[in-house]
DNA sequence: CTGAAAGCGCTTACAG
DNA sequence: CTGAAAGCGCTTACAG
């Protein structure tokens, strides 16, 4: 096998053509002013060649490198895979590379260790699905790199977000389950210090009323899933919603190791409509944001940013699109 | 807001410690030769000063960009989110970002611009879940930069590869099928032409023998769902087994609409286990090989080669795990 | 329309 | 043990 091949730079395409490396990047960029015949020279010789221009030497030259950072804390769950390969997929599209990073879900925030990892990469803009923690939002607006706020609100940062309507979310579940017969309702959370949890914890809040006691909320960060179901069963609550789908799931395994089925026993919402993603049939009655143009708004902004777009007022994703409940088998009428 | 603020550089550094930049570049990168005392003075200017070095320019100089790429077509499915979620941590924490590559779905191979792509970023090594295309492999080789496939077999390439025994994927699954009274079976693959795909219709196919009917082998890339499913219907197959978990559900939900029920009407059975990965429910009888010690299996591949380690004959991961089938719901007892 | 020089922010030899 | 110079592969002014 052949030992790596000597590496072709723009210098070797110059000497080839007998041109500058001045105007051979200057054709290869579609800078202004060169002949077809020049044109044509450097694009044979780069084929001959097999040059591949060095987009880290550029980038450093150049001031950017064609880069989006997106951080986030799970791949694995298919909100952010899903969000993720679109994303990276329209950034592609549009000539920039996209660069993954995530917190090792040591808390829901982009604390100092992980901006620091992002910046030294020098990206164009950074797209996270975390917020940012107190102590870097200055250091973060500082660095006057483009930051979006996916699926979370950005102005408590001053930062610009994509986010849903996720109050509403929470009402639709509190709706349905009430509209369902249910009466003693629960709400297992992720962080109790994250947004969006808490915003789908009020709207849900708001709508069920009476019949979600205090006592039943939880976040999955402070108290175990073993704990929540024993606490569930001997308060025989019937009507759970679940801040996202997995979370849904796993209170569904726990449950049914005490012997309660989904559906019979009680019932169940989850949040992501992930089943979709997954083109899975739909079992489970989950709220469903569009995640497709939610990933494209939130395409569209960081692209608006890069590219210095006049910020025109156009409506934000929250004010143009409704999330809808989408009914599988988890929350059958209840009783009668 | 106030605007991007100047970029923070070595020079700066050095300049407010009175060193000369080589030394606050050997302090940082701890190479021998230096003072406690310089080290301390550096390490403050540094934290003063906010200073993060620029990994693009180290890595022009340097030669190792201390980047891997990552190349799929669909990190949607949770077999390379899971998988790639899992790299990118190791690979973080042995100090290299991770850059991610999709191919649009154009093949099922790495090809020409796609390399390209990946090639002008620079990556210390390439972790690829496509394998290359016939007029790639030279190329690639020549590069000399690790390239990795994962989940494929290398050897015909003259390439690293890390794959399991998918042959006896197949076996697993068409001896469970039988084993339960299945007696006209299907096989529902990906694409005809890639090896993994083929590989798992072999094995099915050794242990099914007459249960399985050649008109009953399908490629998705050729023929659709509902053409598939109708044929299904028509020939009266009771048993399916489905190259992976999402095309299984895709075929759950094309037999359901017209009639048929997962694990009355037939049994299906799946590859890859998402629902472990998502924490769902057992539903789907599937073939798991191990995701985790999998990703693990490829991360110390990659690293390996990227550190020069001696490549000593350590088992593959293909001798050393064997895949187990996990039953679900999908595939009862048939009739009796 | 094309070229020679300077420089992006680092690290690598090489001197001292 | 520390520093001055050169250079990684490009692009950006600036000349001509």
């Amino acid at each position: 096998m052949s030992q790596a091949k000597k590496k072709i730079t723009l210098k070797d395409v110059a000497a080839h053509t007998g041109l500058s490396v001045n105007t051979v990047s200057r054709v290869l960029n579609k800078k202004p002013y060169y002949t077809k015949e020049v044109e044509d020279k450097v694009t044979q010789a780069c084929r001959e060649l097999g040059y591949i221009a060095d987009r880290n030497a550029s980038g450093l030259r150049s001031g950017s490198t064609r880069t989006i950072a997106i951080v986030f804390d799970d791949l694995v769950n298919p909100f952010y895979s899903f969000t993720t390969d679109i994303l990276s997929r329209i950034f592609e599209e549009n000539g920039y590379n996209t660069i993954i990073f995530s917190n090792n879900a040591r808390s829901p925030y982009v604390d100092n260790d992980l901006i620091r990892s992002v910046l030294s990469r020098k990206p164009d803009g950074i797209l996270s699905f975390l917020e940012p923690a107190e102590d870097t939002v200055g250091f973060i607006r500082e660095s006057g790199i483009p930051f979006v706020i996916f699926g979370r609100d950005g102005t408590p940062y001053g930062m610009r977000g994509v986010d849903a309507d996720e109050e509403f979310g929470g009402r639709l579940a509190g709706e349905h389950l009430l509209s369902r017969g249910y009466r003693n309702l629960a709400y297992i959370g992720s962080w109790h210090d994250v947004k969006v949890c808490l915003d789908r914890q009020h709207g849900f809040a708001e709508a069920a009323g009476d019949a979600l006691d205090g006592s039943h909320i939880f976040y999955i960060r402070e108290t175990d899933f073993d704990a929540i179901a024993d606490k569930l069963v001997a308060d025989k609550v019937d009507g759970l919603f679940c801040f996202n789908d997995i979370i849904a799931f796993v209170m569904i395994d726990a449950l049914e190791r005490r012997g309660l089925r989904m559906g019979e026993d009680y019932g169940i919402v989850g949040y992501d409509n992930i089943q979709q993603m997954l083109r899975m049939p739909r079992m489970l009655t989950t709220i469903d944001v569009g995640v497709t143009e939610f990933a494209h708004a939130g395409a569209a902004v960081m692209l608006e940013m890069l590219t210095d777009e006049d910020l025109t007022p156009r409506l934000p994703f929250k004010d143009t699109h409704v999330s809808v409940l989408v009914e599988g088998k988890s929350t059958p009428r209840k009783g009668w």
